[in-house]
DNA sequence: AGCGATGTATTTTTT
DNA sequence: ATACATCGCT
């Protein structure tokens, strides 16, 4: 492998370095997995390094997989002894191994975002606080903080002044109690409980340190407080810590990252190597113009500018349309002009936007067209209640303490059992310090359930004990297939007249087949595993790059990734930046960067849309554009729909609120030229040969190649130059 | 326990 | 607009 030949001389530097701290300012497409791929190889063939003793963290387990898969091209098979993830798995993996020496066993359970709402509710009641004196969704936010801090109950009620604090800090401690008398885990704990363990036995803290001599870290700029801590013990004794990041793409504050951390890693490591990749390899010169000069508007950022040897490319296209519904059009209409002008395919396409509750208007237009799609995000395939309920099965055979999970499944499909004995069962459970099935076996001695409840209960438990008793004799999959044979899962939606149940019985199906792709991949993997596993993949993970399919997704999502062609739509204030983060400190900053993020995805052409309405909560709005738009150098954008702002402009009502942004765009030319070629959607190909003004409008007359002659209107023929 | 009617708030982004 | 919680009824 010649190192020299595909590295420019920076991202060879960064390679080439050996011991000691180094910080990697690593722009947009500047080749950021190729030189922690290569390093990784560098170390292991040329410095000898031994792959057990690499700690590489990444972003998404598909990045890890992918890297990995390229540094075995270099180094060969050994590179499966490289511990590569993301931050959480590796904890998990932590956890795995040594959770015991903090009081929990390994078939700990692991608790998702919907798991957690459930936990602080059920805290909620239990502490007698009404979801009106707090929203549990706040609550949530704020231990999710204090977990970062990485504050013990005790700790947080010495901080807690206000009525609020106090609330939370009540509800924290009864939602630790509950996670420790679960066995589970919620995913902040995947990094605290690890440093928890770290700090109680230095001996397992010595042994890692001694294991994981060189570590690398990707997207540093989103890492949080917690991961910060966790990642400075690892590298505390040989300091052989090389992390790569952009504070231009810090965009996950809201889950605590903290930009500061690469921003002061300098400090952190006086004596770090710092290496900037500058050159771009990704996008044309308009694109990385357009996007800096965005990100440029950004205070306290670390000031550069990206340079490209590629092409200047075209302008970037700003769409102006009336509403969602004909974004999405003007969306399906250029992806269609793509199609056939260019030799870009579906795969190289995506749509981005701000919020997941974009997406449907898209979708349905794709769908409608016959444009396939893969949609990212949004309710996730293992996040459906059809598929939670199986999981929670699953949960139960290898954590009997998941009160939870228990919970979730004891009356699905029905069998009679209410809340109220729910109730008395877990309480007796709790006081005796019991599991839950425990509590079933002494169920004659609870006062007040119904004889036949009681059965109820028994039979369920019977059933779980005896899969559980066989489990070792079956396959993953024949257990999971036990599972709906038993509890007639799949007749219980059957039985469901609603139009989601075929589609619930299809995913449960699904769920069947992940689980059999999992056990052939990994033969020797244990229900635990699996859970694990599922509990930590993602959309992105699960994304198939070669399907040839347009993709829809957030920004967030997008961020890593891509694509010759972007779209991103509601390029609109209020939507894009969004109103939530006008008013928060740093909130429009990191809009921006946002913003940045996305429009740096695109390799070769990026097309924005705005909209002049937008539909909020069921009510049709004016909308202004997005302050983003603005900060674009008006030389780059070709702007389409200006005859659209016209007719608006010109309606009494609309003036009032219209923006004095919208008149620089307005054009009095029209659209079409006699002469032209254009596509219209029924009748096809045709030729302008005559236009006049009509009102705020012009009447078009055309001649189709197979329908003749016809007057249309340019507003609303919705033609298309060819 | 389960159903339907009524009222009410609406989560921005994700491991 | 719509999902979701709550309440009262069977």
């Amino acid at each position: 492998m010649n190192f020299e030949e595909i590295l420019n001389e920076n991202q060879l530097k960064a390679v080439k370095h050996k011991d000691g701290p180094l910080l990697i300012l690593a722009g947009a497409g500047s080749g950021k997995t190729r030189v922690i791929t290569y390093r990784i190889a560098y170390l292991i063939s040329v410095y000898g390094i031994s792959p057990e003793n690499i700690l590489a963290v990444t972003f998404t387990n598909k990045a890890a997989e992918e890297m990995k898969g390229r540094i075995e091209k270099v180094v060969g098979k050994k590179a499966e002894k490289i511990w590569m993830s993301t931050f959480h798995s590796f904890g998990c993996r932590i956890l795995r191994n040594h959770c015991d020496k903090i009081g929990y066993s390994k078939n700990f359970s692991i608790y998702d975002e919907d798991d957690r709402e459930r936990l602080v509710k059920e805290c909620m009641n239990f502490a007698k606080i009404s979801e009106k004196q707090i929203k549990p969704y706040e609550v949530i936010r704020k231990i999710q903080d204090i977990k970062n801090q990485l504050l013990t109950p005790e700790e947080f009620y010495s901080y807690a002044n206000d009525y609020n604090s106090k609330l939370v800090a009540r509800i924290y401690e009864i939602y630790e109690e509950k996670l420790k008398f679960n066995n589970a885990f919620d995913f902040d704990d995947l990094i605290k409980k690890p440093i928890e363990l770290f700090r109680i036995d230095k001996e397992i803290l010595n042994k890692y340190q001694e294991k994981f001599k060189y570590i690398l870290i990707d997207e540093y700029q989103d890492i949080n407080n917690s991961q910060y801590v966790l990642v400075s013990t690892l590298a505390e004794k040989y300091k052989n810590i090389c992390v790569v990041g952009d504070d231009d793409q810090s965009i996950y504050r809201f889950r605590g990252a903290d930009i500061t951390n690469i921003l002061d890693f300098e400090e952190d490591y006086p004596d770090a190597t710092v290496i900037r990749l500058e050159q771009n390899y990704r996008s044309t010169k308009t694109i990385l113009k357009a996007a800096h000069s965005v990100i440029s508007k950004n205070k306290g950022r670390k000031d550069k500018e990206l340079w490209t040897e590629n092409e200047q490319g075209q302008k970037i296209v700003l769409t102006y349309t009336e509403d969602a519904t004909k974004e999405a059009e003007a969306i399906l209409k250029e992806v269609d002009r793509l199609l056939r002008t260019t030799d870009a395919n579906l795969k190289d396409m995506s749509v981005f936007y701000r919020t997941n509750a974009q997406s449907r208007v898209i979708e349905d237009c794709f769908r409608r067209n016959g444009i396939p799609y893969k949609l990212i995000g949004g309710i996730q395939f293992y996040g459906r209640m059809e598929i939670k309920d199986i999981l929670a099965y699953l949960r139960l055979i290898v954590n009997p303490n998941d009160i939870l999970s228990f919970k979730r499944v004891i009356n699905i499909p029905p069998r009679g059992i209410g809340e109220a004995s729910i109730t008395k069962l877990e309480e007796y459970a709790i006081e005796n310090e019991m599991s839950i099935f425990d509590a079933i076996k002494d169920i004659q001695n609870i006062p007040d359930i119904k004889e036949s409840i009681k059965e109820s209960f028994y039979q369920f438990y019977n059933m779980i004990k005896g899969i559980s008793e066989n489990r070792n004799n079956m396959s993953l999959t024949e257990i999971v297939k036990t599972i709906l044979s038993e509890t007639r899962y799949i007749d219980y939606w059957k039985s469901d007249a609603s139009i989601k149940s075929d589609e619930r019985i299809e995913n449960v199906r699904e769920l069947v087949s992940a689980i059999s792709e999992f056990e052939e991949k990994r033969k020797d993997a244990t229900l635990e595993d699996f859970l694990n596993q599922v509990a930590l993949i993602t959309d992105i993970d699960r994304m198939d790059k070669n399907a040839n399919a347009i993709t829809l997704m957030t920004i967030h999502s997008a961020k890593g990734l891509e694509f010759d062609n972007v779209f991103i739509a509601g390029m609109n204030e209020d939507l894009f930046p969004h109103k939530n983060c006008i008013d928060e400190p740093g909130g429009i900053e990191e809009e921006r960067r946002l913003c940045y993020v996305g429009m740096t995805r695109a390799k070769k052409r990026l097309f924005l849309f705005t909209t002049l309405f937008r539909r909020q909560y069921g009510s049709k709005n004016i909308s202004s554009v997005s302050r983003f738009i603005d900060e674009i150098p008006y030389e780059l954008l070709e702007i389409k729909g200006k005859t659209l702002i016209k007719e608006y402009i010109n309606k009494d009502s609309f003036i009032e609120d219209m923006q004095p942004r919208f008149e620089e765009y307005i054009d009095e030319t029209p659209l079409y030229k006699p002469g032209e070629k254009v596509r219209h959607k029924i009748m096809g190909e045709g030729v302008i040969l005559k236009i006049e003004p009509h009102g705020d409008d012009y009447k078009l007359t055309v001649v189709f190649k197979k329908h003749g002659k016809k007057v249309l209107s340019a507003n609303f023929a919705g033609l298309e130059k060819i």
